[in-house]
DNA sequence: AAATAAGGCAACCGCGCTCTC
DNA sequence: GGAGAGCGCGGTTGCCTTATT
């Protein structure tokens, strides 16, 4: 009976071991640093929440520089990449509606490969993950749907138009198209939405209390209407105002890894630590 | 239980556009 | 007008998870 037990006792110890030394061999397949020593791949809770903090705090004036700010051995590419994909606010995650999946479809038809604008009429949903979708969902569905030739054709004729006039399509430049203006129009009124938003991450709680520069179009800047509390109204918040405009004197602190601003207090308040169970 | 295949998704890369000097 | 910096976008890659053998 012991001996039963001990060797069940010693399975489990093994399995143990075994997971940790996997955990760990994936820990360093993923942790790797290019020739700058800038940190690549999967971003790590720690990464996250410090990104989160200082876009939090002093907004993302400067996404090459932020990194440093932020105490971030990444790119600023993959800060920004990481924060519009991932961390933003308002990021809707989680299986998409029929409504949005036709929206898509239907989008896809007449913009072709166009992410970014089909994302802007899709409220919380971004291109990256868009595009997703449609690779691993909608395209079948869609070739299952009709025979005809999928649109990715209409890609590769953009792709041969692009080089000759490029009409590039901005949500917000006098050129855009009246379907476009339309989403804006429609995302900027405070109607109800009848997909769920349950699957919104944690960070959708976060009051994000500084303005992006470089979110340009109003849909962007929609978000923070809805996310004045818990600390107040971010346009009236005093460090807000300082930051956006961002003279070089006025450049956030160095955040050296044990900074106040990332020992909880903060991030709790908004909401962070329950994400990262911290 | 182990090996393999397939699907899903996060992240990277490179190109091109815009803005500033 | 040209050069350089910064950013956004779309294509692609590669890791992870799940399903199948």
């Amino acid at each position: 009976m012991r001996g039963k037990l001990n060797s069940a006792k010693d399975s489990e110890e093994k399995k143990r071991a075994r997971d940790t030394e996997r955990e760990r061999e994936r820990m360093a397949r993923t942790l790797c640093w290019d020739k700058s020593c800038l940190k690549k791949g999967k971003w790590t809770p720690e990464e996250d929440l410090k990104l989160m903090a200082y876009v939090t705090r002093y907004g993302c004036w400067n996404w090459r520089q932020l990194p440093k700010y932020a105490g971030l051995s990444r790119c600023g590419k993959s800060c920004r990449l990481r924060w519009m994909n991932y961390l933003r606010p308002n990021i809707k995650r989680g299986n998409y509606t029929k409504e949005e999946e036709d929206t898509i479809i239907r989008l896809h038809e007449s913009l072709g490969n166009r992410w970014s604008a089909i994302a802007a009429q899709l409220p919380g949903r971004t291109d990256n993950e868009i595009k997703n979708h449609w690779h691993t969902k909608l395209k079948k569905r869609k070739q299952k749907d009709t025979v005809k030739p999928d649109s990715s054709d209409l890609s590769q004729r953009r792709k041969r138009q692009k080089k000759d006039t490029k009409p590039k399509i901005d949500p917000i430049s006098p050129g855009t198209t009246p379907q476009i203006i339309e989403s804006i129009s429609s995302s900027l009124s405070p109607k109800p939405s009848t997909s769920d938003f349950s699957s919104s991450t944690t960070a959708n709680n976060i009051a994000v209390t500084s303005s992006c520069s470089d979110l340009k179009s109003d849909d962007e800047f929609a978000f923070l209407e809805a996310y004045e509390a818990p600390i107040g109204n971010i346009w009236t918040e005093p460090f807000l105002a300082d930051n956006y405009y961002m003279p070089s004197e006025f450049l956030p602190p160095l955040l050296d890894p044990v900074s106040p601003l990332l020992d909880g207090e903060l991030l709790c308040s908004y909401g962070v630590c329950e994400q990262y169970g911290v």
